[in-house]
DNA sequence: CGTTTGGTTGAAATGTGTCAAACTTTGTGG
DNA sequence: CCACAAAGTTTGACACATTTCAACCAAACG
């Protein structure tokens, strides 16, 4: 883990700006906050999860996630989290991490202290707002992840994993079309669904002979979106992104 | 759904105070909430998924429980919630329900208007914190779920669940010893575990079997907590309560 | 008392996991 | 730039957890 000094917090404004409605003055003082700017490798610990922690993590560029391991170290994935979110904000609150944060790819991190994001959310309620939807979106992911863990079998549930990373990323303006960044190891995959390796490899080759995906260097292209949101049981409402990323 | 007027947020008060700390001042703050209180017949809902709401429900007696449903009609269970919770704060910042909340056992349910909380957040920070704080609880549940349901077999999930239910019980001094109530039928428990009713029922006799517990007249009575805790790969901390409930 | 709801059982089907090996790609140091 | 190691993917055979279906039973209830 690398480290340097040079804070730039556009990409967490931008995001909160356009999900939750963030003002300029908000932003403006989001970007005075004190950041400690960090380069994670990928495979990496962003956050370690039991850590009597200080600060909360921004991803300023990359991709990571949230998971929490079981007594003998089976891994879950909790959520995956792009360039802009804060993946473990709801530390802010409980003073500790009581989930762990990886690096899917290169993750360039930024740290802020609690005590500066306290103080500034005491100072602009409103910022406090956004700061809770924030973690609300989060919440409202891992319950529909819940769901396709519980509910969907692992082919509707690796093609709903892939419906929400395509949205996200075009909401996030990452993606224009129907493919987007997929930079996951097919063990990620399992750990993310609940599911085997070797289970994860079959089910792609399913998706990719029935015409719905192709999946190379690091990136997914969708071919037919209408029958993967179908078969996926896709319905991006949890996602609460403004009507504007409407655009099927 | 039988309504009256006769507001009563004691039990909400108490359980904000216990777990987050609540001042006085907002708990008398709190009292003086307009609730529209009603009762929810067993099995009923408490909040419908979808509709565009305009209050927050509080569960005042009874057992509620969160929940999603796939678009064939299979449903997840996401959280239970016990007298004092607010099943669907979260709905406070998105404006619309986007759980849904049935009712396990009947349920005494106040329901307060949108409106009266924000203004009420809005004049008391310290209670925005206090609910935000709420909110993240119940999150940091469904995400140990996920890892539930993601990663353990059915008799490590069920027992689980079991200590789960004895733990918070006995946080909220529903209970003092390893008993608790569990007033749920096998499909429930099936839903909640993202398992078929059969063989929540084969998993059951098991754990009775195994000489961990009894369950009788809708309580559950844990014979062997210590070793039901082993099988459960259960660690309370992500309930996040405070170091007075440590008992074992 | 019949009806409903929830619980229990058995047999068979099936989805998913495990294990082990081979193969491919990626990255790295000589 | 090659050679090698490491990491990730693919395959097959098999084991097993869990589901499905169907029937039966018990308790609760109007």
């Amino acid at each position: 883990m690398c480290e340097d000094e040079m804070p730039d917090l556009r990409v967490l404004m931008a995001k909160l700006a356009r999900l939750h409605g963030l003002s300029d003055d908000d932003g403006a003082a989001l970007g005075r906050l004190p950041v400690h700017e960090a380069v994670v490798a990928m495979g990496q610990d962003v956050v370690r999860a039991g850590d009597p922690a200080d600060r909360c993590a921004i991803v300023l560029e990359g991709l990571a996630f949230g998971y929490k391991l079981t007594g003998d170290g089976r891994r879950q994935i909790l959520c995956f989290h792009l360039a802009g979110d804060m993946p473990d904000l709801q530390s802010l609150r409980f003073g500790r991490a009581d989930t762990g944060v990886g690096a899917v790819t290169g993750c360039r991190v930024g740290y802020v202290p609690y005590a500066a994001l306290r103080d500034l959310c005491s100072r602009r309620p409103s910022l406090t707002e956004v700061l809770w939807r924030e973690t609300l979106v989060q919440a409202a992911i891992v319950r529909e992840w819940l769901l396709n863990v519980g509910r969907r079998d692992a082919f509707a549930r690796l093609a709903h994993l892939m419906c929400e990373m395509v949205f996200r990323q075009r909401a996030a303006g990452l993606t224009s079309d129907h493919s987007c960044g997929f930079p996951f190891t097919q063990t990620l995959l399992a750990d993310a669904l609940g599911l085997s390796t070797v289970h994860v490899n079959r089910t792609l080759q399913r998706l990719r002979a029935d015409g719905l995906v192709e999946w190379e260097a690091r990136r997914l292209m969708v071919l037919d979106w209408q029958r993967l949101c179908t078969v996926a049981d896709f319905d991006p409402t949890y996602l609460h992104i403004g009507p504007e990323a409407l655009a099927s």
